[in-house]
DNA sequence: GACTCTATCTCGGTA
DNA sequence: TACCGAGGTAGAGTC
């Protein structure tokens, strides 16, 4: 990893076109080849950037960097405050819990906790338009579809949406249901949801997580 | 802007849990006390960060980070390779070229671009559930709803439907059509436009750029 | 403050 | 390789 402080302006050409006047920057070059551009506020977001792979041609007052998708980062540098280079080796990466797929899991293991007598089909039940998160069967042996999100939006009801005019058109099953499953659901969301007969239902992953799923079998 | 080259430890706490084992990483800390933490590999994302509003709190070997939504980062410190800080002042910004809005623009100024013998109405013509990107009229008379995206993915068609659906509630536009706009469509949003009656078209922005709008008045 | 939509989205998975 | 979906999406603009 290099890191250079430098009073610098900067334009990409690309996907669009971008250009940076004359400022002090961080410019980040990391062993990859990839550089990014960063101001002294917003965590996130470089102002510019160009990924891996690359190439870069440094001259003394100019960097420039090419990829294969034929996008140019050109940054004329002015003056060059900090200049220095660390080895950092590979980083072991980050594991995460509480994502979609960890909801989704919990859920199958424990489809009691979206609606009483509701029994797992299977998950990631294949239609034409993409896979349905859960495949479930409710109390009365109707066939319902369950779509999970972390965040319950409109564009989950959309999806599930999608599905069901899909399964509906698959007379094997049924009549097909569909109940929208997140941790909480916008009131945008819920509205359009119950406009289109599709249930809801606000799960608490930390809930679910701590209970063992040999105890719902109990009720 | 601070930056710190540490063999660390991470901890996230927040909307979901993330953990990064010990190794080099390289830690920045800018102006706004935002802090965002970079392994030697992608440009663009941190493998971890903190956005202001936060507060830090630092002691030799941990660094804590709290933000008003009760999100947490802790970093434990084994070594400390590098530790300095540099004044950089405000950025002037970044300025862009080719975002969707000067697609809109430059659609608007030439809408025989999208289909012969169209017209404009109007721009971001409003509905009850948002604005329209262009009202046009076709050869035939029929009114015709746009809807512009850089990348037409399935979202575009849903939102574009939604203004469909309100559209034909106005009885003074008559029948309306849509469609759909980008500078390239995904096969997906093809179909799904194509089984909503949903017309899409495929357009060059550079080649848009390039023409007059003059030019377009004389066929 | 909440909601909406864009993004050089990035990143990972998969066919 | 291209497509597809999730993201601690972030960030900007609007109401």
């Amino acid at each position: 990893m290099r890191v250079l402080i430098a009073s610098c302006s900067v334009t990409y050409e690309g996907r669009l076109g971008a250009s940076l006047p004359r400022a002090t920057r961080l410019i980040m070059i990391k062993a990859d080849g990839c550089l990014a551009i960063h101001s002294d506020g917003g965590a996130y977001k470089p102002l510019n950037w160009m990924n891996a792979p690359n190439t870069i041609e440094e001259s003394r007052d100019r960097i420039i960097v090419r990829n294969p998708k034929n996008e140019t980062l050109t940054i004329d540098i002015f003056e060059v405050l900090t200049d220095f280079s660390h080895e950092m080796g590979d980083d072991p990466g980050l594991s995460k819990d509480g994502v979609e797929a960890d909801l989704q899991i919990l859920l199958a293991a424990m489809p009691e906790s979206i609606e009483p007598g509701l029994t797992l089909i299977r998950r990631e039940y294949p239609t034409a338009v993409g896979p349905v998160d859960l495949l479930c069967r409710d109390a009365s042996g109707q066939t319902v579809a369950v779509e999970i999100k972390r965040r319950g939006e409109i564009d989950g009801v959309e999806q599930l949406t999608r599905y069901l005019d899909c399964l509906h058109a698959d007379t094997a099953l049924g009549k097909v249901r569909g109940i929208f499953v997140a941790q909480s659901i916008k009131p945008q969301a819920r509205v359009l949801a119950e406009s289109r007969d599709i249930g809801w239902c606000e799960v608490d992953y930390d809930a679910l997580r701590g209970k063992r799923p040999d105890e719902l079998k109990l009720f």
